[in-house]
DNA sequence: ATAGCTGCAAATGCTTTGCAAGGCC
DNA sequence: GGCCTTGCAAAGCATTTGCAGCTAT
């Protein structure tokens, strides 16, 4: 149930100075997440299964430090949250303007590319209020 | 703090006959909850909100049969889920095809119908895959 | 009568936090 | 050395569930 085929995670100096540049840490757990993580442009981890898989990788890292550290490189914009349900958590490592597809069942997270969807006619927010970002989650299910 | 100008609840009859035509024994806890929903069509709760107006207005109900009550009117089409925020669950008294504006500090929604905003370009989903719904939400913030 | 509901309290599942020990600069 | 980070375990929250007692039909 492993992923087979994915790139081989970036090596401990890119992860190091992504994180210096970040201006966090690069500790042993922090560049060991963000090996996993920005292999390449398209991930979408929750809290656990980022920690099943650098458990699995046979890295020791606790399931609180995981969570820290999500969030860390979510505030420090190498990550971006993504709520589409309401059991758990997603990150994505994706932060740029794109939207997803989500299939529930699964736990399944899809990138939609930026360009590809298009929102007309969102009405002006109420007064006093300003739009931050429009987020289109189109909700899937098998057939 | 409480909402002064909204309509005054239903009338038991009506949310009685409501239920029954949804299926579900109209008890005195579900008909005084479908009264306080079904008032007018706009309305947006979470489970805890909406004990302490029941609770408020005198009415004995537990937490638990909030939340039974609520995913009960959900599976029967009288209510929505949406699902905006990670930390709780909210849900829409509008059942028809429209979306949110979400004040996510207040933890505050806002409908926008459906006919105002439209959404093109949606890709095919992936092989096996079909759209269930499309769910805009536009994240707003105090100026 | 009886199938279905309710309420309480306990349990659950995800997430956060306090704090002592350890690691980076 | 000093400050930041980690890890564990405990705490926190929203939500769900088991089950005895109650209620609508």
């Amino acid at each position: 149930m492993a992923k087979a085929s994915r790139e081989p995670k970036i090596s401990a100096e890119e992860a190091t100075a992504r994180l210096r540049h970040a201006g966090l840490r690069p500790t042993r757990q922090r560049v060991e997440l963000a090996g996993l993580l920005f292999q390449d442009g398209d991930r979408h981890v929750t809290a656990e299964s980022l920690h099943d898989e650098v458990s699995g990788a046979g890295v020791k890292v606790s399931l609180a430090t995981v969570y820290n550290t999500l969030h860390q490189f979510t505030e420090a914009g190498l990550l971006r949250q993504v709520i589409v349900d309401a059991a758990r958590s997603y990150f994505d490592t994706n932060t740029g303007d794109h939207q997803h597809f989500f299939l529930e069942k699964e736990g399944l997270l899809i990138d939609i590319p930026g360009e590809t969807i298009a929102v007309a006619g969102v009405p002006a927010p109420p007064p006093g209020l300003s739009v931050d970002r429009v987020d289109v989650v189109v909700r899937v299910r098998r057939n």
